[in-house]
DNA sequence: GGCTGGCCCTGTACGC
DNA sequence: TGCGTACAGGGCCAGC
């Protein structure tokens, strides 16, 4: 699945085979997820950014406007160059002008693919409602102790709505409120809290970037290669083995419907 | 306006 | 072996 970490490895890869190529050819399944691929034929990319889990491509188009192509890789999706466009599960592809093809593959179809007018996010709300990007100056501990404060809900699910904060999932919400010694379903957080769950967001989402992703099944980089930074989690998907911080086991439970996996004696 | 829960979607694991 | 069922979960939306 896809998160802040899989994203940048994917971005970073990506830049430097995109910008400054032609889309010349695309096709896109028919479904309306999708559908609006084909819709960068003509553009060139003049670069590749990442906000949150998004990718934006952008595009100058043939009538000399700016826009862009955006991509949200969902649970299992993939950009590869080194995938045949009719394989299994691809949902789009876009060929450039120097013959190389990109091909977006996603099982599971909960991935999505938009082109826009540059800014105009207006179809993609959650896009249009992000919060600070971790890593920026714009995310700081005062203010994502006001961000939790506005509302009751679990502060699991307030992370994963990526309002508070930008482009954590499942994996790296875990990792962080493990790190932060809070537990998942908590519905008040005070300030010391929330400074330590600001430390504990941008290391877990670091580390993970350090480590290239975390590969659990379908996540590949550009390069088809698995991610590093699953040996390195130190909560999610550990549940039943023993804390690496106090020793307790590991529970597993459900938070508001998302597998969760805490420590019942160090995150309270 | 905030919150909750259901839906989408398909491969995998598991029980019978 | 084959079938049916549960489960995984990010984003969106309807309903309260």
């Amino acid at each position: 699945m896809p998160e802040l970490p899989e994203v940048e490895t994917i971005r970073v890869a990506l830049d430097p085979l995109l910008v400054g190529r032609t889309v010349v050819d695309a096709e896109a399944h028919p479904s309306a997820k999708f559908a609006s691929a084909p819709a960068a034929l003509g553009s060139t990319i003049t670069g590749v950014r990442r906000r949150g889990k998004y990718l934006l491509a952008d595009l100058r188009t043939p009538d000399d406007t700016a826009a862009e192509l955006v991509v949200h890789l969902g649970m299992t999706g993939q950009l590869r160059p080194d995938l045949a466009p009719d394989g299994p599960h691809v949902r789009a592809w876009w060929q450039m002008d120097d013959g190389a093809t990109l091909v977006f593959r996603d099982i599971r179809r909960f991935g999505r693919i938009a082109v826009v007018a540059a800014g105009d996010h207006r179809s993609l709300p959650t896009l249009a409602a992000l919060g600070p990007e971790p890593f920026s100056d714009a995310f700081t501990p005062d203010g994502l102790w006001r961000a939790l404060a506005r509302s009751t809900t679990r502060v699991k699910t307030q992370l994963l709505g990526q309002r508070v904060v930008a482009g954590v999932g499942n994996i790296y919400a875990d990792e962080a409120l493990w790190r932060a010694g809070i537990a998942p379903a908590t519905r008040r957080v005070g300030r010391d809290r929330a400074t330590r769950l600001h430390g504990a967001v941008r290391d877990a989402l670091a580390v993970g970037l350090a480590n290239g992703g975390t590969t659990l099944r379908d996540y590949r980089t550009v390069s088809g290669e698995p991610g590093r930074n699953q040996s390195a989690l130190a909560c999610y998907g550990r549940g039943g083995l023993p804390c690496a911080r106090c020793g307790a086991v590991l529970r597993r439970s459900v938070v508001d419907g998302r597998g969760t996996t805490s420590c019942p004696r160090c995150q309270h």
